[in-house]
DNA sequence: TCTGGGGTCCTAGGACCC
DNA sequence: TCTGGGGTCCTAGGACCC
């Protein structure tokens, strides 16, 4: 029977006899489970079975491995109340680029299964399994427990798996089951999983829109998919109508294959304690945060045609003023002038501040940029020369080996990478490590003396 | 959820133009 | 000087995500 797009779960959900076609998409979510934790036992199998967390150099839980969740460990959690429930518990580092390879494997295995895979986050996907079953010959249930053992296997870490008729319905079908789940959430069996999901689990429905739901009476995703049409679009903007179809089984999110070619904008922000009413300590953090933001725009070829500066209060206040630039640029010696206007726009004595931040918009391709006659070539040649130099001093020697004279009262803090705690520095240990990195294809990762 | 850092998208309202 | 109607662009701010 032809899918007709207008019918809604409803129809979906009723008992009827007539057998619709139940699958008029499938959406496949995948979402790796406690991922940076993870990866950590997968390179270093010492660590398997054991409670561990990581995001030392912040001293904030980034991840938990579920050995330790279950030992009542929680983000947010400082790591002396850790330490009182599990005295065993390993804290490491985190090491980004070590994630980021088990990341790109993920999406390749994947891909290997479909070319319609989303990389959604460095731990999450989206698949477009819609029409595979001739290929595979096999129902989409076979296909995605495949595509969870490939994972498994070849990357020695456990993922949760969602199969639904669009993206929200598939992220709330991996959530149901987690770790190492695999849920199927076909068209009829929909209403089950909605029945007893409070709204604020939907992807998409914050703590804002649940408070107003509230007010409607509506408090579990059931009774939000319940209401007809002219209810939603009378109550609700664009986003929450999408929410609305997509919890109805019309897919309208699209799974969008292209890699992230680009970003919107760039954004760097430090949160220090204790918080500080010190003008020159503030500047100084703010024009750190204007370095590494011009420094990543570089790297990624970008130039900013709008600069934003933020600052956050002790009380959690945010203050911020935009300015357009004259011309387009990322080098930190032209944005000095507007970040020291902006910070004083901002700034006021007797206040303390807590958080500085920068974010570059209307970023546009390096090679694109049209300078005008007034801007003086000779200025910018001098720059890029500059910058160059500072870029390839970073790579080789580290991130602040040279900075401008305006962030040095920041007083560096001690660098805590590579140093993992309860883990014997033995050499064997680390040869270990390195055989599983070659194991799973990752490229020996040089030590920096 | 007592709060880290990095992002995206949508909407309302004003400015400006015919 | 006042008066319509309609379009586009920009900006501030909100809301949400991992």
């Amino acid at each position: 029977m032809k899918y007709d797009a207008d019918t809604s779960l409803n129809n979906l959900m009723s008992t009827s006899p007539i057998t619709i076609h139940s699958w008029p998409r499938a959406i496949l979510h995948l979402d790796a489970d406690a991922f940076f934790a993870s990866c950590e036992q997968a390179v270093h199998p010492e660590l398997r079975g054991k409670p561990v967390i990581t995001g030392k150099e912040r001293g904030i839980v980034a991840a938990a491995s579920y050995e330790a969740k279950a030992r009542g460990v929680q983000r947010g959690m400082s790591l002396s109340e850790i330490r009182k429930i599990c005295p065993d518990i390993i804290v490491v580092s985190s090491d980004y680029e070590t994630y980021s390879l088990f990341s790109l494997r993920m999406f390749e295995i994947l891909r290997r299964f479909s070319p319609d895979v989303e990389e959604y986050s460095i731990d999450e996907a989206f698949v477009d399994l819609t029409g595979l079953r001739r290929s595979f010959h096999g129902p989409y249930g076979v296909i995605a427990q495949k595509m969870q053992e490939a994972v498994e296997t070849e990357l020695g870490i456990t993922v949760s798996v969602g199969v639904s008729l669009s993206k929200v319905l598939a992220k709330i079908a991996s959530k149901h089951n987690k770790p190492h789940g695999l849920t199927l959430m076909p068209g009829k069996e929909i209403h089950h999983y909605l029945e007893k999901l409070p709204v604020e689990k939907v992807w998409g429905i914050g703590p804002n829109t649940t408070a107003f739901l509230k007010k409607l009476g509506i408090t579990t995703a059931l009774q939000f998919v319940r209401k007809d049409e002219e209810f939603i679009c009378r109550h609700f903007s664009k986003p929450y109508y999408d929410i609305w179809q997509e919890l109805n089984g019309i897919s309208v999110y699209p799974v969008v294959t292209e890699s992230k070619g680009s970003y919107q904008s760039i954004s760097k922000a430090r949160t220090f304690t204790p918080p500080s009413g010190d003008e020159i300590f503030v500047f100084a953090q703010l024009s750190r945060n204007l370095e590494n933001a011009c420094a990543k725009a570089r790297r990624h070829k970008l130039m900013a045609g709008r600069l934003i500066v933020f600052l956050r209060t002790q009380e959690f206040k945010d203050t911020g003023v935009e300015m357009k630039l004259t011309r387009p640029t990322a080098f930190p010696s032209d944005l000095f002038g507007p970040l020291r206007e902006g910070f004083y726009r901002l700034y006021r004595t007797g206040r303390f501040y807590r958080q500085t931040g920068v974010v570059l918009a209307d970023l546009k391709a390096e090679g694109r940029i049209q300078y005008s006659l007034f801007d003086d070539q000779a200025e910018i040649e001098k720059a890029v020369k500059v910058y160059s130099a500072v870029d390839q001093l970073s790579e080789k020697f580290g991130k602040y080996t040279v900075h401008h004279a305006a962030s040095l009262p920041t007083k560096r803090q001690v660098q805590h990478e590579g140093d993992r705690e309860n883990i014997p520095k033995r050499k064997d240990n680390l040869f270990k490590g390195e055989n599983n990195r070659q194991r799973l294809g990752l490229p020996v990762i040089q030590v920096k003396v």
